[in-house]
RNA sequence: UCAACGGGUUGUUCUAUCGCCAUUCGCCUGCGAAGGGAGGAAAGUCCGGGCAACACAGAGCAUCCUGCUUCCUAACGGGAAGGACACCGGCUUAAGCCAGUGUACGGAAAGUGCCACAGAAAACAAACUACCCCCGGAUGGUGAAAACCUGAAGAGGGAAAAGGUGAAAACGCGAGGUAAAAGCUCACGGCAAUGUAUGGUGACAUACAUUGCGGUAAACCCCAGGAGUUGAAAGGCCAAAUAAGCUGAUGAUUAAGGGCUGCUCGUCCUUGGGCCGCCUCCGGCGGAACGCAUCAGCGGGUAGGUCGUUAGAGCCUGUCAGCAAUGGCAGGACCAGAUAAAUGAUAGAAGCUCAGUUUACUGAGAACAGAACCCGGCUUACAGACCCGUUAUUUUA
RNA sequence: CGGGAUGUAGCGUAGCCCGGUAUCGCGUCAGCAUGGGGUGCUGGAGGUCGCAGGUUCGAAUCCUGCCAUCCCGA
């Protein structure tokens, strides 16, 4: 389960433009996440883009690092926070995870703060299925 | 021995769990196994190539780049060896010799420009102070007088030698020369150009002769050599798409219905016609428009796959040639290939550095930095470790 | 990945080609004017000319190498 393939990463020019278009948005420091209900491929409940801003980080090597620290948080608790509520509810996302801070976050400081936007994305999904039904 | 500076080499290792990327194999269509997965700078994009598309008779102009010599190289603005100059150090009584570092190092005797301030003057011209010559004769002195001596201001000319200045003052210094002067002449010396001789592949060196003497060409410029343009978003193939509408050009001449046919095109038959001009006017001829086809532009659609693309001017080992850069020969291995972009995370162990306790533990740290078509350089960043060189100090001989 | 431009006082700019004095406006400070403030007038302060080398007697300007910011190319 604890997977990161190429289906669930957001590849897609046309997605990409309709996700940044249309999706809304909110801030946990030091993401800023955006997100979108759309229908996707079978068996694919989310796909997930992750940004770090050039402007803010001007080496290669620590964009790269900010990234993998992330990606691998992500892999890591996907499959027991965020993918359980969308089978319930039968939604599917795109989503972008854009890292906001100023300085290169510890591996401990990301996975804690990503939690917290899973938990966040429950609470707006839920809500959202409640006025659907 | 311990510092500082410069250069070179290296750029922690292993295990477990969970993941990512491509390759090969197996079962047969998403799983398993195997072995592999960032750098010396992958960076800056400063040069040079390969490769690709387009352009191209030949020559010249403009623009840009390079600039001691020989060699290396696919090529270079790179490298090696050497020459010249400058700086610094050592040795020597000295001449000089040796070692190191640096140099955009063609031409200032083709021409033009510039050299602030200061200074007489920044290289033409002119002439401030002082100097000299020739006029000039104020004033003063001697004397009884004639006269003699003194010679200021001013006018004309000579000179660039002395002078404050300045980064730089007409090559330096001595002698002759002259009214005073001037490479004007001479001796010695410095730098440069040309010619001859000798040595060297050559830059150049040495000797002799002649001629010349401010700097600046990273000022314009002159000389010699070189440069076609655009870059993998190049380019090839496949799939999908190129609809409707608008504008322009060209071509044929039509429109409607029916037959042949599974459909389209095409062909045959029947019927019918508006506008303008001309003529021999119930008719005929010509033209434009509508409509049709093709092409171009706008608009609209698509924006995926695959090749290029990783076996190479490459790497490792040995050997030969060469002062060296480098090249030849022989053997060996196959060593990243993503494309919104993999190469990771966590835990533990060993080694290294630092700190604290103390002789074995605890804590902290481990640089610069991430391939994107591929090579050769250059430049810049870099903790620690090791090696080499220079300088300085101390100790011993 | 490939091109190009710009860095000058707190802010916005001129000067750079053709080297010697750093300019203008806004702001700021002091004075005058006003009962006081604004407006106005007068005067002043404030600069590693992005950084480091080189050429030159002398560099914001010329040359070389870095750094930062911005803009193009589907």
């Amino acid at each position: 389960m604890y997977t990161f393939k190429k289906e669930e990463r957001l590849c897609s020019k046309k997605l990409l433009d309709e996700l940044f278009n249309n999706g809304s948005s909110f801030l946990i420091y030091p993401f800023r996440v955006v997100y979108l209900s759309e229908i996707l491929p079978e068996g694919c409940l989310a796909q997930v883009v992750i940004v770090v801003p050039k402007r803010r980080f001007k080496r290669a090597h620590d964009r790269n690092l900010i990234k993998r620290r992330i990606r691998e948080a992500y892999r890591l608790h996907k499959g027991e926070f965020l993918y359980p509520f969308l089978q319930e509810s039968k939604w599917q996302i795109l989503l972008s995870l854009q890292y906001v801070g100023k300085e290169i976050a510890e591996y401990k400081f990301i996975e804690k703060k990503l939690l917290s936007v899973f938990k966040q994305l429950n609470k707006v999904y839920a809500e959202a299925g409640n006025k659907i039904d």
